[in-house]
DNA sequence: GTCTATACACCGATAGAC
DNA sequence: GTCTATCGGTGTATAGAC
């Protein structure tokens, strides 16, 4: 079967490419100053359109803010996949990684954390299909943690509030430092400790 | 010596009732329509004044949102004030008591959250004197932990991180139920264990 | 001194010509 | 699709009545 991209018109590609490019224009206006600190007009200025001319593209400001919060996602998605214990891999082992990888998808982009984490735009919600991508992700969130032992979802609650805890920290109160990053492994080998996830071998350590 | 309060005219208290009705409605809009979910000209409605007036009380915005930055962290200190140890009580079991404090005091007031320890208002930095109420604050839990047997500041950022991580993930994804809360005591026990504060008795638990 | 009235620059969003 | 013009808002600020 013929890709749907293939039949599509040169005038259906160039608005999929002056859409794609206001959207990277609000990432790269987002974090130079701030979730919310530009306007549809400054945004226009940005790409060569007149403001109004947006509407053609989106419904709203929130409809941009919500591609992007899709887009988060995608991205946490496609790094996501690539954890889970390899074959003979210590499972406390995957875990760190799982987590020191999360944790440096957060922090590494602020601004994008604030969008998928946080509330920050007033009456900003995500619509269906957006959120839906949140939920798929926390689907393999879960199903990772089960993986490596994790199945009471009391504890998946815990873990989810101490890892969320540590990323809050480490961006709120040392932005571009490692002071809450280092306390990562040590917060993991707590948490295995008490779900009874075994120690990592000494000599694979 | 005579309390300022006694000698201040009857015009400066009545400016006082007003500034103070004044942050009062701020609060109930900010509870109501969220915490930027209010205009000056909406306030003034609640207060019975036109907008320009508030300017005769406020420099600005900000400053509204500055006295209540400050307030939020002087009624934190006043229920902190009654938190350590009592006479020969555990220290695991006043550990407990302090963190399901803090975590009612977050909770019952989300609005108050976002104000004290997230950054939800665009520009709004809290001004020295509102920001040093907030030193204060973390120099009292510093403190309180210390005296209950935390001494390493790593250890004392690893709770931050536990503590705010369940709190927010109880207002953010649970709003007025009990889903992170109730994991809180499980918590503090596993942190205690870690650190070596020892467990309650058996017969006090 | 405290108020009303008004102006400014900006915001998200819309109408309608081309 | 893109534009100009405009609408009802916003925070902010000042002039001037009383």
């Amino acid at each position: 079967m013929i890709d749907m991209a293939e039949q599509r018109s040169l005038a259906d590609r160039r608005s999929d490419a002056t859409r794609e490019g206001i959207v990277e224009a609000a990432w790269r206006l987002s974090r130079q100053e701030g979730l919310t600190g530009w306007s549809l007009r400054r945004l226009a200025d940005e790409v060569g359109l007149a403001a109004p001319s947006l509407y053609a593209y989106f419904d709203s400001k929130h409809a941009i803010y919500d591609v992007m919060f899709r887009q988060g996602y995608e991205q946490l998605d496609d790094i996501a996949s690539r954890w889970g214990p390899a074959p003979g891999e210590p499972h406390r082992r995957a875990f760190k990684v799982a987590a020191a990888g999360f944790m440096e998808f957060c922090t590494s982009d602020p601004t994008r954390y604030q969008l998928m984490f946080q509330r920050v735009i007033p009456e900003f919600v995500p619509s269906a299909d957006a959120y839906s991508a949140s939920v798929a992700n926390y689907e393999r969130f879960r199903a990772l943690l089960g993986e490596l032992g994790v199945t009471d979802d009391r504890e998946l609650d815990l873990w989810t509030a101490i890892s969320t805890g540590l990323t809050d920290q480490q961006i709120s109160n040392d932005p571009g430092g490692q002071r809450w990053f280092r306390l990562l492994d040590r917060a993991v080998d707590i948490f295995c400790d008490h779900v009874g996830i075994p120690p990592e071998p000494e000599g694979q350590r």
